[in-house]
DNA sequence: CCCATGCTTCGATGAGCAACGAAGTAATCT
DNA sequence: AGATTACTTCGTTGCTCATCGAAGCATGGG
């Protein structure tokens, strides 16, 4: 066994269709051909490849139902490793804005750099299981506030209140224990630049909100929409200010 | 702000020479150009424009002293992301190894999947900044066993009995903790496929190990050496079985 | 059973880019 | 100062690979 060799799957997320498609893929959902096709400017044909490609580089997971083949991201691996990259890209292309918005004289380089946000994707948006953007951020600082987690150094954890807190929501706390990934997670936002909570309980929360219908997962894009009843009660729930 | 454009990043990765430069950069250490020409098996000048797009990508940072220029991981971060890529690489390698050995007749395939590691590289490494391979492995395990560190879903922590060990060895846990990484940090060991300890006190565990001079670092891999004494003090002084 | 839909295979095209030789700049040594 | 070492710039070459049109192969609906 040698040293592993990192380009060849960076090499597949390093093509601007199939980055498309993969983070088209961390809402979470499985996409069918077509759909990634759609979302990465390209033909079916082109799609087609590019697909294989990433299923033989075991990024993908792919699954036939009639004459569908729905595709996801293989495993939280995959998808954090997608996450960092986001982050990752977020900062440098900020940095550049920064450095070249004087030079430039181009609209289109300001528009794409220093433009706002889609703003529904800002607000709240899903990161491949968990709920991101501003209101992820706001949840994540709100739970700290009232004591219910601690933060050491990025290494979330319940405090005995907030273990409280959230079994009288009827979670059930060992069972997400015993899954082998965290309860509490921070994940770093890449359009906030802070974090929000990841993890098997940021799973729970999410999964939460969409089954009481307070939000729903928008049909093309990343975005969460909440209702405004959804929206009181969840602030309310877990005291965002 | 649109959604960042991963695949700028990655395909900075995703290439042969580049990759293999920052993997040699994973022992943490500033290496100058031609070293790192050398170490991708690339000319002099080759070198250059990729080292000049690794920094422009953020990727890199660079020193020049006299005629020299070094080159380092720009941060925590990025060697995170490369600690991910090698893990997710090496899962891959050794499943397509699994799949296709009994179909392909060459040697060369089956040497460089299923073959054994370079020993030195499997035994005992660095990993940017701390210890990995089977050591690595095993003083993870054996900080649990004797009860110094808990494991709650790959988030480890000091227990009690843990803080004081390390406080009676002279480390100052309260300076470890203002920096913003955590005290401890489970690592994926990409060779033995088992946690390793990271964090600031993997750091400080590994420096300790250097400074004692139980070990050193090899000149031009990232191999660790360990004396024959400083191996038997490591073991004893840890409890590692 | 035919047609629409979803996906794949094939072949051709073209662009991007890694690589190097050669020549240039800059710092260091003797 | 001249020689050596370290790195960069330039221009050329050649290969890889993304892309698409066209045609092929399944699946499902009417």
């Amino acid at each position: 066994m040698m040293e592993p060799n990192i380009a060849l799957i960076a090499s597949l997320i390093g093509d601007q269709a199939r980055s498309k498609m993969l983070t088209a893929l961390m809402c979470g959902k499985a996409l069918t051909a077509t759909e990634l096709a759609l979302e990465a400017d390209i033909t079916a044909q082109t799609a087609s490849s590019h697909l294989t490609k990433l299923v033989e580089g075991e990024l993908l997971v792919v699954r036939k139902q009639g004459r569908h083949k729905y595709f996801q991201l293989k495993d939280h691996q995959v998808a954090e490793l997608l996450e960092q990259l986001l982050t990752l890209s977020a900062a440098h292309s900020s940095a550049v804005s920064s450095s070249t918005a004087n030079l430039s004289t181009s609209g289109s380089a300001l528009k794409q750099s220093t433009g706002p946000a889609d703003p529904r994707l800002r607000r709240s948006r899903i990161c491949y299981d968990h709920l991101a953007g501003e209101l992820g951020v706001k949840l994540y600082n709100a739970l700290i506030q009232k004591g219910l987690m601690e933060d050491l150094a990025n290494q979330p954890q319940l405090t005995e209140q907030g273990q409280h807190f959230f079994q009288d929501l009827g979670v059930d706390l060992n069972k997400l224990q015993t899954k082998k990934r965290p309860v509490c997670k921070a994940c770093l936002d890449w359009s906030e630049r802070r974090s929000h909570l990841a993890g098997s309980l940021g799973q729970w929360i999410l999964s939460d909100l969409i089954e009481k219908q307070w939000a729903k997962q928008d049909m093309d894009s990343r975005a969460i929409q909440f209702s405004e009843q959804g929206l009181k009660q969840f602030i309310k729930r877990y005291g965002l200010s």
